[in-house]
DNA sequence: ACCTGAACACCGTTCAAGT
DNA sequence: ACCTGAACACCGTTCAAGT
C-alpha cells in the first residue's frame, strides 16, 4: 500500500511538522513557507516533496486535533446518555476555537487529503449517531440534519472568534446554540 | 471639511467603484486591482489615489449593503414591536449571506474607513435598541449583550454559507438561532 | 493636482542542477 | 530517490516620470 519511504525523507517530514506546531503554537500561526522551511532546517522544495501544498501540511497538524475530537465523539456516544450531544458540542467548539487550522479543515474539508477526508467523514457519522438519538429521546427538533449541526457549530466557533475567544462569551454561544437546537 | 477634488479624480473614483459593483455581480467576487483597473479603463496608481488599499474599495462597495441594513433597523425599531428583532435579525443574516464584502465588514469593522466605523456604530446602536425593547419584554435572555448577539449574526451567516447558502438551511438556522435567544 | 505603469515586496509553487 | 534554492507566478502597493 503505502510505499516505502526513503530514512531522510521520513525524517525531512518530521521535522517539518515539529516547526509548524512549534511556530503555531508559539505565534498563532504556521509561518511563510520559506521561513517554516528554514525552521525545519531544510528547503522548500522538500516541503513540496512531502506535502502537495503548504495548506496540506497545515492540514496534517490540524489533523491530531481532528482525530482528538472524534476520539471524544465517541466517548460521547458511549456514555449511552440522551443529552451526551450537548457535551460533544460544547467540547467541539471549544477545539475549534482554540485551533483555528482545526476549525478551517472542519470547515472545508472539500479539498482536503485521504486521511482527513477519512476522519471528517468518521466524525459525521458520530455526529449523525449523536444527533439521531437526541433526536429519538426527543430533546432535539427533528427538522434538523447533522450536516446542520455541523455547520451550526462552525457557525458559533466564528462567533467566539469575533468576540476574541473569550471563554465566557465561548459558554454563552454555545448555550445559545443548545437552546436553539431543542424540539 | 471635504477637500475640493478635480473633476477626473472624481470621476475616475466612480468608475472604479462602477467596475468593482458590475464585476462582484458577474462572477461572485471584485478582482485583482489590476484587473478591475483595466476594467475602468485607469492605472493602478488611480486607485490608491482614490482608496488607500483594495481592500478599502470593496469596503466602500459594502458601505452601500450596510446602510441598507441601517435602514431596516430603523424600521424594525419604527414598528415599535417587542419581536421586531427577530425580523430584522432574519433579514440581517439573509443580506449577509448575499454579500461576502458586507459579511466581511459587518464581522471584522476594526481596520474600517471612518464613514464605514459610523455606519457599523449606528447599527450597534439600532441593536441596542431592538435588543434592550425585546429584552424588556421578557422575550430574550437577559445575559446577551448586543455585541453577542451581533456576533451570532455574523456566526449564522457563516453556518448559512458552508451550507452552500441554501435558503432552506438559512431559514432553519435562523430558527435555532431566534429560539436560542428565547428567555 | 492627477494619471500611468514599471518596479518592488511578498508568498506560494516549480524545476534544473546536484548528491 | 531525495535535496537545494533560484526562478517563476500572482497580487497588492509604491513611486518616478509625465500631463
Amino acid at each position: 500500500m503505502t510505499p516505502p519511504r526513503r530514512a531522510d525523507a521520513e525524517r525531512n517530514r518530521g521535522l517539518l511538522l515539529e516547526a509548524a506546531r512549534e511556530q503555531r503554537d508559539r505565534r498563532g500561526a504556521v509561518p511563510p513557507l520559506a521561513e517554516l522551511a528554514a525552521c525545519a532546517g531544510v528547503g522548500v522544495g522538500t516541503a513540496y516533496r512531502n506535502f502537495p501544498s503548504r495548506g496540506a501540511l497545515v492540514e496534517a497538524l490540524a489533523l491530531e486535533g481532528l482525530r482528538e475530537l472524534l476520539t471524544e465523539g465517541r466517548a460521547a456516544l458511549a456514555t449511552g446518555e440522551a443529552d451526551s450531544l450537548d457535551a460533544f458540542l460544547t467540547r467541539a467548539v471549544r477545539m475549534l476555537v482554540a485551533d483555528p487550522s482545526l476549525a478551517e479543515v472542519v470547515s472545508r474539508p472539500a479539498d482536503a487529503s485521504p486521511p482527513t477526508l477519512q476522519a471528517v467523514g468518521d466524525l459525521h457519522g458520530v455526529l449523525v449517531d449523536l444527533l439521531d438519538r437526541a433526536q429519538q429521546a426527543g430533546r432535539v427538533r427533528a427538522d434538523l440534519t447533522a450536516a446542520d449541526v455541523h455547520h451550526l457549530v462552525c457557525g458559533v466557533q466564528l462567533a467566539v472568534r469575533l468576540a476574541g475567544s473569550d471563554a465566557a462569551a465561548g459558554d454563552r454561544f454555545t448555550a445559545v446554540l443548545l437552546a436553539g437546537l431543542r424540539a
